[in-house]
RNA sequence: GGAUCGGUAGCUUAGUUGGUAGAGCGCCUGCUUUACACGCAGGAGGUCACAGGUUCGAGUCCUGUCCGGUCCACCA
């Protein structure tokens, strides 16, 4: 005999190794079908599975399975992604816990080769989590990719040159996003805002000539030794006699101009500006339009530099404290209030982001995002849900140029060489730790001349000099996951990958990667390729705390998915979030819906169990039954066929929370509480076989549509279903999806065992209210005032007796009610259910006034619609005759309810 | 400041062309009934945020307001 519930952890780990050694999971080049193609979004080799990429892989497993049990040739390609400065950071941490190291002790070669080790180690890991999620990814040797691997470092170079010979991508001094901890240039969408409480500092620069000056406002007073002027707005009274006039920085003693600007508010702060060009991007633009001096206080560490010696090399923080100190002392600061502002910090480390001027290298992006804005506006391109389409059509619309180049070790190293000997202005050395020269900054405003080449060219084609160097930064990690859809198949190389599973079918993400990762995928396919990546984006919401908080360890509200899993089982954890995976909400989590999730399982499981039992003695194959004998075989097969229909849209339009709610539904509401035990009567009669293989097919079928879904224990029961069934197929995932049959919808069947469940539920209320012990027999007696009312009660009695635990149910015309009688109502059908000695009056007399109440208030509502002229003009006679048969239930409630209440008085 | 999503039972929520609200959890009552207490049967609990409008009819469509969330944005 199987244990009373199910135990996944054997049954997981034993399908595991064998999907993997029949290497179910394996896409080929198969002409003769449609490939249904998804790229995984490639996790950082940075560490652990959480519950983000459970959701997010777990959808696109479903997809996955569901597509190639449809008959197509599913391909699911797996990778990591390098992770750039998000790597780099977790090895440094690593490094200086373990060995007390910072990278520059190892050395730029050392550190790199480090990270690789980590990288083998880590990628297996990743890999065998996945493995355990039951995500169907081949993951067998050489299938895996990584976006540092040859051939995807080859497309990486590939797509570098194309650019540059197009003259997309340049070098360019501009004022950028630089986190002092990662020491690193960033892009625009790298950087996040954050309200943040500060304070407003007003500050008096003296008039070069000894008068009062100016007042400004700032958040950041450590910048004013890098001011070069004060900006007003040229429309504003106050300041016109100061324009042209020069003021005194407070003290670093330099006098600055006074200028006009468009861009001041006159309404902030005092309605004059300090500009910093070099570390502020308001003050940049205004410093260009007035060719003002560009001068930088803060370096690369966030030390102060080219200011008065007292700071020199001190903190930004602390300088920033120092100088208002010193400010008030000297008198000069006129106030300070609270305020708060957006500060911007580093999407990797948290960090308040320096704007900082410095050369970087760009990608122009105007003519890039043209055909990609071209392709969500028309539609060609699908948002799910569409809602994302406007954002991402803005964000193309006011794109700006994009830095590629990062100032870290760990990455693509830009394919770009210098000869020493024609560029030697341009290119600045140091040596590190082992006496090593090392090139560390590149200024093409000197004159250093770019060569783009993957390898180092043999010589320098303007002097044939042998002393190349390459370019000290790496690209940006985006750049390369910007051509994962391309890149997994081989390109540039032309293969048959390529041609067969490019383009992919949808692509299943997190809207907060959209500009990051699905925005640049798209230009660059359409670059590349002239085609879209992909044309469905499929937007997954997050996975947060009960409370809506997103989960951190710093929250310590974390749901480690691994945890879970080898609690309840992994089938648990993916169906509580397929459950709740509607398309771009956001999942508030918790523990308990996995306890649903595992429940249903168990349901299943036993359920499955109970029908094995019942096989004992039965010589399978048994053939999928031809027709319905009865009611509940046509009822149950209309249901059935129902959920398959909800299950296979779903699947096919990204809505897998509904398929598996459908699936749920059925299987737990209409097949175990009423299909099986309507049967249970049938199994002492010659028509068990037929029974048992209505049951047995039906439960094999959804099996199969919840297998996507839940693959283990689906897998797991279907194995041993399958010689009543007479499928030789080992493996789910190699058979068919079930197929929706119109042909056995049954909407009469369905309404009449409505019927049937609607009045044993009256009766089952009236057992429930008066205790009646479930092994007492009792009697019912249905009547009503005509004989059509009483007719499907009549055909299904036995149900009724069956499902209501009657001993007996008399159905007749105008039957008087029995003394000692509770009663129910149901459509025109009066229920009455004699209980002598167990009736509690005062009891039924509540239960009675209560069903007066609300007969009252349905039948006031159905004269009232009823009574409207206009509804009866303009609404369809289906409306109207349903609202009728409302107003007549209600009218025999109310006469049923009061007749009964006078009865007991 | 712009955009966008949401406000439905105590909690989390579903609701596809407008037809008069459904689920899971929690709570209460009863129950070892030929699988399942990770279960069975039943119950309580909702002016669908608010105000207008369109309509015979609005949770659903339109307008406005309030409250949350998120994304984008250079107001020092």
């Amino acid at each position: 005999m199987l244990p009373k519930a199910y135990e996944p952890k054997e049954v997981e780990e034993k399908l595991i190794a064998k999907w993997q050694n029949a290497k179910l999971f394996t896409a080929r080049v198969d002409k003769n079908k449609k490939p249904f193609v998804i790229v995984i979004p490639p996790p950082n080799i940075t560490g652990v599975l959480h519950m983000g990429h459970a959701l997010n892989n777990t959808l696109q497993d479903a997809l996955i399975r569901a597509h190639r049990m449809f008959g197509q040739e599913a391909c699911w390609v797996p990778g990591t992604d390098h992770g750039g400065i998000a790597t780099q950071n977790v090895i440094e941490k690593k490094l200086s816990k373990e060995q007390h190291l910072s990278r520059h002790d190892l050395g730029r070669e050392k550190f790199v080769q480090t990270v690789w080790e980590w990288y083998k180690d880590c990628g297996d890991a990743i890999f065998n989590q996945f493995k355990k999620m039951g995500w169907s990814l081949d993951l067998s040797e050489g299938n895996i990719r990584f976006t540092m691997d040859k051939q995807r470092a080859k497309s990486v170079y590939e797509c570098f040159k194309r650019l540059w010979d197009k003259g997309y991508i340049y070098r360019g001094k501009r004022l950028i996003n630089w986190c002092v901890r990662c020491s690193t240039a960033l892009s625009d969408i790298e950087v996040e805002h954050e309200q943040h409480a500060g304070k407003l500092w007003y500050l008096r620069y003296k008039g070069e000539d000894g008068s009062d000056g100016i007042v400004i406002a700032t958040t950041r007073p450590e910048t004013i030794y890098a001011d070069a002027a004060i900006a007003v707005n040229p429309q504003d009274s106050r300041y016109k006699d100061l324009i042209g006039k020069k003021v005194i920085i407070p003290l670093a003693g330099r006098s600055i101009p006074v200028i006009a600007d468009e861009a001041v508010e006159k309404d902030f702060g005092t309605g004059a500006l300090k500009i910093t060009p070099a570390h502020d991007a308001t003050d940049y633009e205004v410093g260009q339009r007035h060719a003002l001096a560009m001068l930088t206080v803060i370096n690369d560490k966030g030390k102060m530099i080219n200011c008065p010696d007292k700071y020199l090399g001190m903190d930004r923080d602390l300088c920033r404290k120092e100088t208002v100190k010193d400010l008030e002392e000297a008198g000069l600061l006129v106030k300070e209030e609270k305020y708060t502002n957006a500060v911007s910090s580093c999407y990797r480390c948290g960090n308040a982001i320096e704007p900082y001027l410095c050369e970087q290298w760009f990608v122009k992006m105007d003519k890039l995002a043209a055909p990609a804005l071209a392709a969500a506006q028309s539609g060609e391109l699908q948002f799910h849900p569409a809602s994302w389409k406007t954002p991402f059509v803005n964000w193309l619309k006011n794109i700006q140029d994009w830095c590629i180049s990062r100032q870290i070790w760990w990455g693509h190293r830009i394919p770009v060489w210098y000869c020493r000997h024609c560029s030697e202005k341009g290119l600045s050395f140091s040596t590190d730790k082992q006496g090593r020269e090392q090139l560390v900054k590149v200024s093409f405003e000197n004159g250093a001349q770019p060569i783009v080449s993957f390898e180092k060219p043999a010589e320098c084609p303007h002097c044939h000099g042998h002393d190349l160097v390459q370019d000290p930064d790496v690209l940006d990690t985006w750049f390369s996951s910007a051509l994962w859809p391309m890149s997994v198949f081989g390109w540039p190389d032309e293969t048959e990958e390529l041609n067969y599973f490019y383009p992919t079918t949808a692509m299943v993400t997190g809207y907060e990667i959209l500009y990051l990762w699905v925005a640049r995928m798209v230009m660059m396919g359409l670059e590349f390729k002239g085609q879209l990546p992909f044309k469905d984006v499929f937007l997954n919401g997050i996975v947060r705390d009960k409370s809506g908080k997103k989960m951190s360890k710093s929250s310590g509200n974390v749901i480690d998915p691994l945890n879970m899993t080898a609690k309840y089982g992994t089938d648990a954890v993916r169906f509580s979030l397929l459950m709740q995976a509607v398309p771009g909400k956001d999942i508030p989590y918790t523990e308990e819906s996995i306890t649903g999730a595992r429940n249903f399982c168990n349901k299943i499981y036993n359920a499955s169990r109970f029908i094995l039992m019942n096989m004992e003695g039965i010589q399978g194959p048994l053939p999928r039954p031809g027709q319905a004998k009865e009611l509940a075989d046509q009822w149950i097969l209309d249901r059935y066929e129902t959920a398959i229909k909800t299950a296979r849209e779903g699947l096919e339009k990204f809505n897998l929370a509904s398929s598996a709610n459908a699936l749920y539904h059925f299987l737990w509401g209409d097949f175990c509480d009423w299909y099986i035990e309507l049967a249970k009567q049938r199994f002492q009669t010659p028509e068990k076989e037929y029974v048992m293989s209505l049951c047995v097919h039906i439960l094999y079928d959804t099996l199969k549509a919840l297998h996507p879904l839940i693959p283990f224990i689906t897998e797991e029961i279907a194995a041993s279903l399958r010689p009543y069934v007479g499928e030789n197929e080992e493996f789910l995932l190699r058979q068919k999806y079930p197929e929706f049959n119109a042909a056995l919808l049954n909407p009469q069947a369905v309404q009449k065992m409505e019927t049937v469940q609607g009045i044993t539920k009256e009766i089952r209320t009236i057992r429930a209210q008066f205790n009646v012990p479930p092994g007492l027999k009792i009697k019912a007696v249905l009547t009503a005032q005509d004989e059509k009312d009483l007719s499907v009660a009549q055909e299904y009695a036995d149900y009724i007796k069956l499902m209501a635990k009657l001993e007996d149910l008399q159905i007749g015309v105008g039957l008087s009610k029995p003394k000692q009688t509770a009663t129910a109502t149901y459509g025109q059908t009066a229920v009455y259910v004699p209980l002598t000695g167990l009736i509690d009056f005062e009891k039924e007399k509540k239960r009675l006034e209560k069903d007066i109440l609300s007969a009252q208030a349905a039948m006031a509502s159905r004269q009232a619609r009823l009574a409207q002229e206009n509804f009866i003009k303009h609404a369809p006679q289906e409306q109207i005759d349903k609202t009728k048969a409302e107003l007549a239930a209600a009218q025999t409630l109310l006469l049923q309810a009061q007749a009964a209440l006078a009865d007991l008085a």
